[in-house]
DNA sequence: GGCCATCCCCTACTTAGGTCTAAGGCCTAT
DNA sequence: ATAGGCCTTAGACCTAAGTAGGGGATGGCC
């Protein structure tokens, strides 16, 4: 990985073809000399590498029959440690490309990447590198509502307020909930702004928003 | 498609670069005289037809900045009727593919179908058929008219109507809409009136329930 | 030109949504 | 008996949401 010894041998594993094929054009663009081999599943990744022994780069598509999330990326980095990994996907979760970096990937390339940046990531990852498109320690922020954090903050609901919110997430206003539950709009407000705080956010709309995410369906 | 009148133009609209220059690869592949715009968002799409007047074909991904899942559809369909539009996703459940034509997509390609496949389809669309990856008759039951429904009433919103749609449904308050827009925030509760009224709705909640039920994000 | 329709933007107003504080009744566990 | 959780309600208060109506710009149409 000194540039003077050139003749780079990288394999890309991604099951979309035209991804494959977008990706091989970016590599073949930015170095010289280089064998791209395709594979589409995460055995046949594996078996290329077993196959050729010295890879220089492996180019993982997170989302791939036999990856399992992160899981494929272990049992890649278990069966040949010293191969170098990319992580490809089309997220742009922080906390994701973290926990790639923590699992051995030794970069994580988001799809929505302009091709400049894609090509110097990689060029910085065959120096040895590793890259990341974001800073290393930015705070990874709050937004982290994925859902089963969402699913977990519905559980913490009373009964009395999953009916509220199911009601919300048909778009029945207030007034309407207290009619049908025989209770007095002051009470749903209660009701309402305890399954804001609960869920975490700041208003109806949103938390109209996070149930239907899960499905959630009536209970009348 | 009979190759005697050629000179076709293709507008590409995918927020990821590796995509797009794949597509194009592919395009240029199968097709003798093409012309290929590039655009990474749904604006960038539209302006690129009205800028073009004569396009041959839309090829739209069905996850991009501004599309909202198939509301992005339907309002390139209201926007130019007569241009064909081929929907290209990771997904492939066949309900979604389904639903895009009727939606009045020309096609749905999946992302990881093989190259030739992907051109024989583009092909077809540009022949002026429909192409789907699976048989046509299978009657997906369901919800079919209320969503149609939806649709031709998204049709009716103007450009600035449906950016305000997309911003509630994503849990914004209006005061953060007129922000990102740049008007007042009279304006923007002029504009959900306006859209309440064409969706036939009573309450913001509502609108944001329709709007999402056309909304399907995958995570390829 | 004048006309009409549409869209976008705005001010001023009414209503719904949401917070805060405080409090009573019910049930269950300690 | 006491404590704690849940459901209930009330009133005051503030902010967000939605309505009504008008002004200005554009573009097609007679």
């Amino acid at each position: 990985m000194d540039g003077t010894e050139s003749g780079w041998t990288v394999v890309i594993a991604d099951d979309h073809p035209l991804v494959r094929d977008a990706m091989r054009h970016a590599l073949m663009q930015s170095l010289n000399d280089v064998q791209v081999v395709d594979a589409s599943s995460l055995d046949e990744a594996k078996a290329a590498v077993d196959r050729l022994g010295a890879v220089d780069l492996v180019i993982l598509d997170l989302n791939m029959p036999g990856m399992d999330g992160f899981t494929g990326l272990a049992a890649m980095r278990a069966a040949h440690p010293l191969v170098p990994v990319a992580m490809v996907s089309a997220t742009n979760d922080e906390t994701v490309m973290r926990r790639a970096i923590e699992f051995g990937a030794a970069g994580f390339i988001p799809k929505s990447a302009p091709l400049e940046t894609i090509a110097e990531a990689i060029g910085q990852i065959l120096d040895g590198q590793v890259w990341l498109p974001i800073p290393r320690n930015a705070p990874s922020s709050g937004t982290g509502t994925s859902r089963q954090d969402i699913a977990s903050r519905l559980g913490e609901l009373t009964p009395q307020q999953l009916k509220v919110l199911s009601m919300m997430s048909q778009g029945l206003l207030n007034k309407q909930i207290a009619f049908e539950l025989g209770v007095g709009e002051a009470t749903v407000k209660a009701h309402v702004t305890a399954i804001l705080k609960k869920l975490g956010v700041h208003s109806r709309t949103q938390a109209v928003i996070s149930a239907r995410l899960l499905d959630f369906k009536t209970v009348d």
